[in-house]
DNA sequence: TTCCCAGATGACACCGGTATCAAAACGCTT
DNA sequence: AAGCGTTTTGATACCGGTGTCATCTGGGAA
């Protein structure tokens, strides 16, 4: 038996110039790397060993034993041995990538939040693809599926509004694709989402204005299509009510979330005569129309009229005051719903974690001031 | 012989029960489509050929019979056959994937070239990687490099500041991977590059401010280190030699392109007892923070100040007054760009195009106004 | 009719990994 | 030394396409 095994070893050298043997250094001649990306089999070749074993020592799988593992290794390591990826997909049907699917490719926050992808999925290995879409276009659980398939992602992730859409997640559910949604409230029970909690934002505003004896507050919500304009709804009426003030309807105007929209509201609400000594803007945008306004209007901001706004997007840093607003942190929304996804991916049979909840904080800059 | 075929062909429908007959419809019960996705196998039985020849429908190859090709196109519509990207891939080296390279993911200009960008190659069939990297890292040519085998990626989109690094493109270039390179100015003779012409807009500012009587103009640089800075500079003095005005170089400032570094430059410049009565920031970000230190010391913009600045990003329609800059066409340079790339990938021997290029235009708002 | 050649088609190896399952090696008893 | 249950390891068939090259087909020329 022991004269077979060696028989066979020996015919291995005669047919591989390339094998190490046994206990010889690897050779430090490595030209040949140069001619193209070494593959698994000269993995396997140079270190004796078949293709499996190597293909365990890449997948970290235990069964490998430690003194075949370090061999291997040091091989990997000396020619620069990294596997193909689309090899591996074609045969194990993953493909280490990430989908971003969002609308909205203006808004600001797509880039941090991408940012926070970026950071969490290639850390773990995996790239990301980018995908822009109409979210009120008609395909869109088709196309988003056929997005998702094309590619064999492993994964999606989708911002609102379009991670509102159920028929994108049931149809992802039902292409059998992991997912992990970005919401401004709690949908379901599967857990595969980052919450972030707008409302308690919202009412900090409320308590803020009210706190500063603002009585008559002007409040620009947000389009009802939007989950999170009924969560910054929810929350500035509950924070009003928490500190006893009303809200007059007549001072309630819905805005698209545009500068435009932002500046057509003001301009209602500035002009009445019992004109309110504050505006909340459901976001930074409409906030700096309504700023624009006020200026054309000769009021002083904030003496005569406080305005707040929401996102904290780099507009309410830079615009003159700046802007209180409310802040929620974007990119690691980012980083975490990567985590969770990719937690997902690498563990699937894991007890589902709960919801990540990341709260919207308020941001006192010099836009809002004591009521005259 | 006819006979020899006959028999071939009955064994092949004894052998395959749901190959079709020569001439009989393509069966419409095609309930076992959804157990998994249809493969080129699965085309081939099903309209009597061989995969190469399904192979060749799919890749248009005009070695096909007009008649044959119609069958086995029935069959892919039929059963909503797709190629599967990473046997593809595999098998053809490539991936059907372009990359986009960028650094300083928080400037707008991203978001927008990215839209482009996409718009272009999802046309195309590409999907897109995106890739944020830090310019001033060390080996970051060797990180892209890697990026772009890793996925084995077709072709690269490098964005400034990261296109102007040439170790980056000549690494890529080794690596033989094509790249299209977004540029504010030739660098090579290469001609797989998008221009934008800055420096002519930036000439239109001089031309714009002289124009309306400026003579102490303030002038805020760009950085040093960035291409585009110094095309915005020649521009501008160029434009300003073209009216015959003087720079002082007293009133010139060198920022980094942040608003703080904008509202600092802007500090020195208006506190100075010949205060300019006008300032062109080199960007957008710059031109806000002039904005907030006029306003801070009491200066009305335009009546005793005109300001401009550059990008046109979001911000500069939203502060008030709103800025006069300079627009450039970002997200189509973002398509010219994709579609370059595209061209270049499935045309490999044509005649290389001459460079696209873009040029930048004034827009005038409400923050120029004649000289006090 | 026979020959020839271009156009169409197919058989089969291959891309670089993973999965399956059998075989080998190993450590301990008995 | 033989027996036996675990580890380790490897042979080989995939995954779903493409490339190569041989074969087949169908006119037109001889």
């Amino acid at each position: 038996m022991g004269l077979g095994v060696g028989r066979k070893r020996g015919e291995a050298v005669l047919e591989m110039a390339d094998v190490i043997p046994e206990d010889a250094p690897i050779p430090d001649d490595l030209s040949w790397t140069l001619k193209r990306r070494p593959t698994i089999n000269d993995v396997a070749r140079l270190s004796g060993v078949s293709k499996k074993t190597v293909s365990r020592v890449i997948n970290q799988s235990p069964l490998v034993r430690g003194d075949t593992r370090e061999r291997v290794q040091k091989v990997i390591d000396k020619i620069g041995f990294e596997p193909d990826l689309q090899a591996r997909g074609l045969a194990s049907q993953r493909s280490f990538l990430l989908g971003l699917v969002y609308d909205n490719p203006n808004a600001q926050y797509v880039v941090k939040i991408q940012e926070g992808v970026l950071e969490a999925s290639r850390r773990a290995g995996y790239e990301l693809v980018v995908h822009p879409c109409d979210r009120t276009s008609p395909g869109l659980a088709a196309e988003v599926r056929h997005f998702v398939e094309r590619q064999k992602l492993d994964g999606v992730i989708l911002l609102p509004p379009v991670s509102e859409n159920e028929q994108v997640a049931a149809e992802l559910a039902e292409a059998d694709c992991r997912y992990v949604r970005v919401l401004a409230a709690p949908i379901d029970r599967s857990s595969n989402t980052v919450l972030y909690y707008d409302w308690e934002g919202a009412a900090e505003v409320a308590e803020h204005l009210a706190d500063l004896g603002h009585r008559k507050i002007g409040y620009i919500a947000g389009p009802r299509s939007f989950r999170s304009a009924h969560e910054r709804d929810r929350g500035f009426r509950q924070g009003l009510a928490r500190r006893r003030v009303g809200l007059d309807p007549a001072l309630v105007e819905e805005g698209a979330y545009t500068f435009e929209s932002g500046e057509a509201a003001a301009e209602k609400l500035l002009s009445r005569p019992d004109r309110p000594t504050a505006i909340f803007a459901c976001n930074d945008e409409m906030a700096a129309g309504v700023l624009k306004v006020a200026y054309r209007m000769g009021l002083r901001v904030p003496e005569e009229l406080s305005v707040v706004g929401f996102d904290d997007s780099p507009l309410a840093s830079r615009l003159w005051p700046s802007l209180t607003t409310v802040r929620l942190p974007i990119k690691e929304m980012g980083q975490m719903a990567a985590e969770k996804l990719i937690q997902r991916i690498v563990n699937p049979g894991t007890p589902p974690a709960t919801d990540s909840i990341v709260v919207a904080r308020l941001v006192i800059r010099e836009s809002t001031a004591r009521a005259p």
